[in-house]
DNA sequence: GCTCGGTAAACTGTAGACAAAAGCCAATCC
DNA sequence: GGATTGGCTTTTGTCTACAGTTTACCGAGC
């Protein structure tokens, strides 16, 4: 047993460049977020592979990848277009969205222990300290480690799984009004600590349901603006 | 306009062989959830690709799929492996499950119409009298279609999506149970049926948790066995 | 007898090439 | 003048070929 002997952090894993796929398909999912690529545009094989600077066939499974995620339409003999979220879509999404995030509240009311709650309470001060500075983009970022976080507590891996996902797209769906909600956003994730570390399943989820529904509301009436 | 004088249905598509990777896909999926592809089995490429009669390319982009939906596991540089279901994932599948269905039992209570509870009842009605005959294979079908049913009336076409892919995975982990559960399995149906129709929210979401729940409280007896 | 090193086979990852289908534009006919 | 048909271009779908990596096997040495 050598590798008994080694620490284990120092050789993390031997950082390898792996597959092409990979990497093709988060340069796709970047480009799509920061919407330099559009919704409804037409994605050509052989346009991006040029672009990255590799065949067409990383650039083929890559958006494969994307349209079982629901990042592109892959209409046949046509090619791949850049999903279009509708109104209902949306909405549906952030249902669903609500759905999972009160469950793992409640899971990670259930199992968390004070290492977890204290984590989650630094990620909140770190989150606010950010809303402080006027940080959007670190105020973002620290808001989906939260999530993440609270995610991870939960300890259902297909939960997370699932969850991630829709997540990501909400955030793509939503992101003006992300950069809008601020403090307040805040303030809930504070309540929510307090209820998992009471270990109270039912509150949690409450909490965490009427956050997501902030969400939606902020979005709606953005559409008035 | 000429096509304003030919008969709509007489042709209908045209019906074109589609994708193949679409097929291939299917094929697979089949052959992982009859078991022909056991878990944990190799799964080599051209050996598919030869049985299948078609080249690799197909066969990569249908595992590239089954990959992302969690049906395999594609381990660099190394190919695709059936995916093994650990029992925590299994019970992890089956929460999600629960937590899908519960929510669309909500919204088809909701939302449903005459047309659709009538729908429910004539699937119900059919399952009972495959149970009756002993077919089996027809009651695990018309349990899918009545889910899938209940699904629809709920609206939610994202919902709708993430729970047929669970769904999917959850009778392929429980296939065994399944057909144990006989005729109980429709008695809650009913009732079912009945919180939808009374549009009875909270019951409607109780009891499809209920009957989730069933499921695997059966499935745990099973590991007695 | 066991371990270590080297070699070979097999499989995946990627690239390039060819054929088929869809869309577009222009020329033609009513 | 408008609609239609024909051919052309573009893009996808599929196949074949090649390079890189991993795994397994076999022989030599301790």
């Amino acid at each position: 047993m050598l590798s008994a002997g080694l620490p284990q952090g120092t050789v993390p894993k031997l950082e390898r460049p792996g597959p092409l796929r990979e990497r093709v398909y988060e340069a796709l999912l970047e480009l799509i977020t920061i919407r330099a690529l559009r919704p409804g545009q037409h994605l050509v094989e052989s346009e991006l592979a040029g672009h990255l600077g590799v065949s067409r066939q990383p650039v083929r499974e890559a958006l494969q990848r994307l349209n079982t995620e629901g990042w592109v339409d892959l209409r046949p003999a046509q090619g791949a277009f850049v999903h279009e979220p509708t109104e209902e879509e949306a909405d549906q999404l952030l249902t669903v969205r609500t759905l999972l995030e009160a469950e793992a509240a409640r899971l990670a009311a259930a199992n968390a222990g004070t290492a977890g709650i204290s984590a989650l309470e630094e990620l909140c001060a770190k989150g606010e300290s950010a809303v402080a500075d006027g940080d959007v983009d670190l105020v973002v970022a620290t808001n989906a480690a939260f999530h993440a976080k609270v995610m991870e507590l939960a300890g259902n891996v297909v939960l997370a799984e699932l969850a991630g996902q829709v997540d990501r797209r909400v955030r793509w769906y939503y992101t003006p009004v992300a950069r809008q909600r601020g403090i307040q956003s805040w303030i809930e994730h504070r309540e929510l600590i307090a209820a998992i570390a009471a270990r109270d399943e039912a509150r949690a989820t409450e909490v965490m349901r009427a956050h997501t529904e902030h969400t939606r509301k902020t979005y709606h009436e953005r559409e008035a603006l």
